[in-house]
DNA sequence: AACTATTTATAAGA
DNA sequence: TTCTTATAAATAGTT
């Protein structure tokens, strides 16, 4: 139907596709508009143009949605959106079953069972005391694991700050005996440091520092603070 | 088109209408597959007859799914089917990650953490451990309390059972001063009870029964066999 | 369902 | 794009 027949075949000339697009597009709305009045049909046209331009006919006072809501359930509820939804209510059961049945066993275990027979018979009790014996003395195991490889460390922090300590007062006292005018009396810092300014204030810096090394060892190096908040008490 | 020119406007006529249903939908059916093969577009045309009669094209190589599919994203995710979709995948993956601290929580509590400190806290373990320990009384309490309803049920049948002896033996003793005839020697039952006959076969049988009344009443009457399967001794 | 006179859609050109 | 127009296609009414 034009100045020349046309074979049913991809147009090529992109060009010419899209106009011709254009002109059948139309055409089509024309005619699905013309059935729904003509013969009060439903019809619902969506439509991608090669570069995903989206089009839309919908007969007149009904929404997309309900084409689509009906075209589902004519196809009988077999279609795959529908078996997913229903697979995923499936799982979402088995799930929340599976929930409740470990709940209840966290429930048995932390001895909140119903005291009923019904809920579990008197060998289940014996197992399930059995069980809870073993498992505390797997528990109690890993505490003193705990406790074990915290006093170790902290043992060895203390004998590296003891043997750094020893090594400092060391190396002082050799400072000491090759400069004696830089023992430091227990009073007058203040005006010595200020005094022998230029050669010494760099060793007389190292000295009042070490005064109060253990100190900012332990607030700057030892986070843990091992024996602040945790019972060590052997239960 | 035709021999006429008609109006667009619903056919009264139900047969002429069904006829021109069925024309223009095979036209517009070959129409939608023309644009699909020239214009390599995506076409989906789902329409409803008046009497709800379904009719679907749908381009080559697709399915009607993939087209509301692509629609629904186009109109911006916002229909109700995806949200309600997407609170469903939601709420699964909130009841996986249930589950699966549930089952760590058991496990903690069987005594199959790790050792690695990093799982609990020093402080966490000794907590579990006393939750365990109390947990481990009432379980146990709830063991003895099924021991003791069972014993007591036992005591109670074995003295109403005592009883019924009892009472038998008594009306035994009774018939037989009322009739010494019918006392029985330890041989020659068979003989007694045919030379008796008449008046005395009913007596005769009871005595009979009597005999074995203990181990009929074990055998009907007391179908928990309490002390058969259960092991009883304290843990 | 087939026919056909007529209307409608549209291919190609401007 | 849009308009034009020659021609192909669709189809209303009839058989």
């Amino acid at each position: 139907m034009g100045r020349g027949k046309i074979e049913i075949k991809l147009i090529e000339n992109p060009t010419n596709r899209q106009v011709t697009y254009s002109k059948r597009r139309n055409g089509i709305f024309k005619k699905a508009h013309e059935l729904s009045v003509l013969c009060d049909a439903k019809v619902s046209l969506i439509m991608f143009s090669k570069n995903n331009k989206m089009h839309e006919y919908i007969s007149p006072g009904l929404s997309t949605k309900k084409i689509i809501d009906q075209y589902q359930k004519t196809l009988g509820d077999i279609d795959l959106w529908h078996s997913h939804y229903e697979k995923m209510l499936e799982n979402l059961k088995k799930l929340k079953d599976i929930n409740n049945k470990l709940r209840r066993q966290i429930r048995n275990r932390i001895g909140e069972g119903s005291l009923d027979m019904d809920d579990m018979s008197f060998q289940q009790l014996r197992t399930l005391e059995e069980d809870m014996v073993s498992a505390i003395a797997k528990i109690r195991e890993r505490k003193f694991h705990v406790i074990r490889t915290r006093t170790e460390t902290c043992r060895k922090k203390v004998r590296s700050l003891e043997q750094m300590n020893g090594n400092l007062l060391l190396e002082l006292k050799e400072k000491c005996v090759i400069h004696p005018q830089f023992i430091l009396h227990d009073e007058g810092e203040q005006e010595s440091a200020v005094a022998l300014a230029n050669g010494a204030s760099n060793l007389y810096a190292f000295c009042h520092h070490h005064t109060h090394l253990n100190h900012h060892l332990h607030n700057h190096h030892a986070p843990p603070e091992p024996f602040k908040n945790d019972d060590l008490r052997l239960a």
